[in-house]
DNA sequence: TGTACATCAGTGAACGCGCGTTCACTGATGTAC
DNA sequence: TGTACATCAGTGAACGCGCGTTCACTGATGTAC
């Protein structure tokens, strides 16, 4: 990153954290080529040695996402130990962990308007981190009576679309959902939707 | 809207519709004063007849959007009838519908980075909308006993994320959810999460 | 170790474009008498 | 009913701007001998 000269070094790399950097200031809309190339020091024609063109660049911003998002998840399911039910709950705290540490990346994956199927590598990670999430419940739907068990299928997308929309609508401009934060909504929402489920005693 | 000539007759409104086509088919990064404009056959200048600029006409999509949302929300619950946990299924109901159906306003309303307070109207617009959610949440919460309930700003933040998480993540392009459709996901959420409250019986 | 040369990551100027916004204007409408 | 005039909703040309993208180029790097 100090070998600053003619040559970059690194520039691909620098290019993407400009956009992350940009993406997260000014949302998706207000991200433009040439003024993260203007951050990253360069030229904004230097970008065409490394991306195809602006979408391209968000693109990979959003696969980087993808993967970080995988792996913290992988974490924090962490093979179901100590039980399905506490790994899941680390799970979903690593979500808002996730959109919290990680806002440009968050944006460029759910907000930017990119498809994951732009390209296999892009699919290829959103599936892998769409994946944790899938395995994660059916491990722990497997604890209900298969009676009446839901579809894992069905249960991950509540659980995605709680924990996006409590990001959406809570986690972006401070005060939206006072007095309560984010992490308090995302706790207690799961928790209700756990108990429903039959996963907690009705009485905590 | 025939009484075309020099004079348009009704503009202002003709303008909101046209933002409302353009920000439905291209997202709020895609919608231009300028085609607004020309989508109502008018040059972009006579849009500052109507409007102090581009930004003001978004928050006027917002605004008609608030109204109609509250409008269609007060109509579902319905002042808690037939029971209130009927109502509120209807209101949850309501909530995709306007989605689906005033899929402009809805961008506008939630994803233009438009703020509620931007002026008095808006927030006022917003905040009755604000309203009706909870004060369905109030009635339909006090059949909980008091010792365990929840309190009704926190549960309807719980339902404001599940409701508006569906949206993004599965009723914009189609095949989203796959098998399940918006409709499914957020009727079958909201019903494990209602069981979870204790409002529905545990085995239903 | 030194030189010739191929490779390639950057420059900088230029392009055409559509944008939001302003301005002096003009044509249509509505009102007073 | 007819005329004079004020009002006002539109025009059309112009502005400065930043955008994404292209192109021929050049300077630095790395390799072969």
């Amino acid at each position: 990153m100090e070998k600053r000269g003619y040559h970059h070094g690194n520039l691909r790399q620098a290019l993407i954290e400009a956009a992350l950097r940009l993406i997260e200031k000014n949302g998706p809309t207000g991200f433009s080529l040439s003024e993260a190339a203007k951050d990253a020091g360069v030229t904004p024609a230097a970008v065409y040695r490394h991306f195809a063109g602006r979408e391209d660049l968000i693109a990979e911003c959003a696969r980087q996402g993808y993967q970080i998002f995988a792996d913290l998840m992988e974490h924090a399911w962490n093979g179901g130990a100590p039980s399905a039910l506490a790994a899941f709950g680390a799970t979903g705290r690593a979500y808002l962990a996730f959109a919290r540490r990680f806002p440009g990346h968050y944006v460029a994956m759910f907000e930017s308007g990119i498809s994951p199927n732009r390209s296999p590598d892009l699919a290829a990670a959103a599936g892998r981190a769409e994946q944790v999430i899938l395995n994660a419940t059916e491990a722990l739907t497997r604890h209900i009576p298969e009676a009446r068990r839901p579809p894992p299928r069905m249960v991950a997308a509540h659980i995605r679309a709680m924990s996006h929309g409590v990001v959406e609508l809570y986690a972006r401009a401070p005060g939206g959902a006072a007095p309560y934060t984010p992490e308090d909504l995302l706790e207690s929402g799961m928790g209700i939707y756990l108990r429903g489920l039959g996963l907690l005693p009705p009485d905590t």
